[in-house]
DNA sequence: TGATTTAAACTGACCAGTCAGTCTATTGAT
DNA sequence: ATCAATAGACTGACTGGTCAGTTTAAATCA
């Protein structure tokens, strides 16, 4: 499916992930959306209802597919300390994977007023409460020892965030890199000394 | 110095500050930024250039703050963990202490596009290189073994304003809880068991 | 043909930024 | 002491560009 048999739909997607993750929401114009998507404003507001649904859908999208890779990610390993790792691998692959979308989610989308500040922590809060439950998974397994499993998601998600963030404006460090030192470190920081999961991934 | 002996420049900080961090900056109009402060639009714009440089130096105000709350507690220490430990803990505190400019860094000072991008990098540049600083001492005065400090940095970083930011928005969990539990989940996450530093703040 | 989809011109609310003018305080001259 | 001159702080009505959203008409499809 090349870019012009694509649905006028989809190109308009398109088109505002690649500026909206570029400019950010405010110093988008639809005007450039509907350019760069060879079609018009007339279309855009034929598919979306205005600019800040056609944002929120973008995250939305990505949100889902984070949590859809995450899920998919955990159902073969068992409960326990083991879902949890591959949880955090499942998302700085996705991350890695889709970098502009990544932008959107973690950088765009922030200080924009309260309305998308209400998307934004409804989708936090998701991704939170699934570490949560996974961490207090490990917690009865006996995996780790208690912890305060809201802070301590909220913490991992920050971390997790802040490197892919610091990633997606510089391309460094490489997602590689940080597998191999994030991954490690936040296991560490509830006493958990990882077994490395074979490589289920990378190999595909 | 009450409100109404405050200097004009001063109330319209306040007032700013007031503003931007409950409603984001592209919902703050200056007008209402000049009513609150009982000044006026003129008198915004005869003490700062224009609304961009107005929210910027709040931004820079309360960096300011937070980096001298940090080098003063440190001073005191040893160079090694012990400093990594009381630069946390006075970022916290000054966090704790100043909830709405915390918001305006954290939170509302992203996704503004790239001016203000630029000025974050700034910031986050100036803090993560710190705690890399630190760590670095740590690990040369053999307190932690040799670790990836970019990617500690940036995730102990992102670890510590997710935690605040959660706080900001909806009062939990209180800075007494997370200087609990954070602030050993940073350290572990290093292998570095941490001895409680006598409360030195707390007193005072 | 008639329903859906797209193009492009158009509208008008909005608001950052301007500026002519006022007000207040300080200085210096008589 | 009184007045005039100057400067700095402040006011708020006004403007002009911008851009989200609308309208209308044409094209495409079923």
């Amino acid at each position: 499916m090349s870019e012009d048999t694509k649905s006028t739909k989809d190109r308009i997607l398109d088109a505002a992930l690649s500026i909206f993750s570029n400019k950010g929401y405010y110093d988008t114009r639809l005007d450039e959306i509907a350019d760069e998507s060879q079609s018009s404003k007339g279309s855009i507001y034929f598919h979306f209802p205005n600019k800040e649904r056609l944002f929120i859908s973008l995250v939305d999208q990505f949100a889902d597919v984070i949590e859809r890779n995450v899920t998919e990610a955990i159902e073969e390993h068992p409960a326990g300390m083991q879902r949890v790792q591959v949880a955090i691998e499942a998302v700085l692959d996705t991350f890695g994977k889709y970098r502009r979308p990544a932008k959107i989610l973690l950088v765009q989308a922030v200080g924009l007023g309260n309305v998308f500040e209400k998307k934004r922590m409804e989708v936090t809060d998701r991704f939170a409460g699934l570490i949560q439950t996974y961490l207090q998974e490990a917690i009865e397994t006996g995996d780790i020892a208690q912890v305060d499993t809201e802070v301590v998601a909220h913490a991992w998600m920050g971390a997790i965030y802040n490197v892919v963030i610091q990633w997606v404006h510089t391309g460094e460090p490489e997602p590689e890199r940080i597998m191999d030192a994030l991954v490690p470190l936040l296991l560490k920081s509830v006493d958990y000394e990882m077994a490395s999961v074979q490589a289920d991934e990378a190999s595909a």
